[in-house]
DNA sequence: CAGATCTCAGCTATACTGAAATGC
DNA sequence: CGCATTTCAGTATAGCTGAGATCT
């Protein structure tokens, strides 16, 4: 990009747009970080919460039925997960993960964490704990409430 | 989506997704609100410091040379913006805006406002305030310094 | 010549919609 | 039948790249 001069006033004011800045730049940096969120989420949720249908997983991780469907494809053909019929309910797709898959897990955390830890690093401890009180405030709020 | 359950503690803990989902929750919110991030930014730099070429505004809003064109090419059509060959330098188009384009800018303005009230809502005037600083200092400090 | 500017084609990530096929 | 699940095709926003044409 060129980043040159400073926002419009109007638009440097609006806190949404602060926050997709932010957003924005934690993106670039775990992204640099060889991590991608959907792969992330899909493999965290598998690893706490066991084995799932794709809708039950598309609604522990939010994602949409669509992509999820997409990632898996992914995740599937790398060994990550496996994708397996449910002879209860033939509707479903089980998924689970797979040792290769807990393993990747574990590499994407660390890497992760050192993202998170880039992105941080301008505030103080006190400030970092803070901002994630807010955010965790705001993102609650939204959920239950729109 | 489905906010049916609570994401994994792994995703839940990492501010990128904190914020990611806060940035989002705040796309939508100005987006129902009938705003576009990029036309409010490309009106109010032009209302703010007046016509300029495109490079230059690129600059100014933190925007690819790529998406301002097609920007550009939207706000052209429907009046709000003009773009004339630049006579001193004639690689440059001047763009600036119109009557109509600072009318529009005004109403998209207030639009906006209201996202942030909605945005903001769960939190005190304290704690907006705080969120506002954090956000600020994260974003200045990500930009020369990457 | 180097370098800036504008345009165009195309790419990725993310989020979302509509609809069909299948099965409960 | 209504409803859930998976899959597929397509849309939208945002950010970005490479390359060509034009001009300083």
């Amino acid at each position: 990009m060129a980043p040159a001069s400073r926002a419009p006033r109007r638009v440097a004011a609006l806190p949404s747009w602060l926050v997709s800045q932010v957003a924005l730049q934690a993106q670039r940096l775990v992204g640099e970080a060889g991590v991608r969120r959907h792969e992330f989420s899909v493999l965290a949720a598998l690893a706490e919460d066991g084995p799932a249908s794709q809708a039950e997983l598309g609604r522990r991780v939010w994602m949409d039925r669509s992509d999820l469907h997409g990632v898996l494809n992914g995740l599937e053909h790398d060994g990550l997960v496996a994708r397996v019929r449910d002879k209860q309910d033939r509707r479903r797709n089980v998924v689970r993960l797979s040792p290769a898959g807990a393993q990747r897990l574990r590499e994407l955390e660390a890497r992760a964490a050192a993202a998170q830890d880039a992105l941080l690093a301008p505030l103080s401890e006190d400030e970092q704990r803070e901002l994630r009180r807010l955010l965790t405030r705001l993102v609650e709020a939204h959920r239950g409430g729109g």
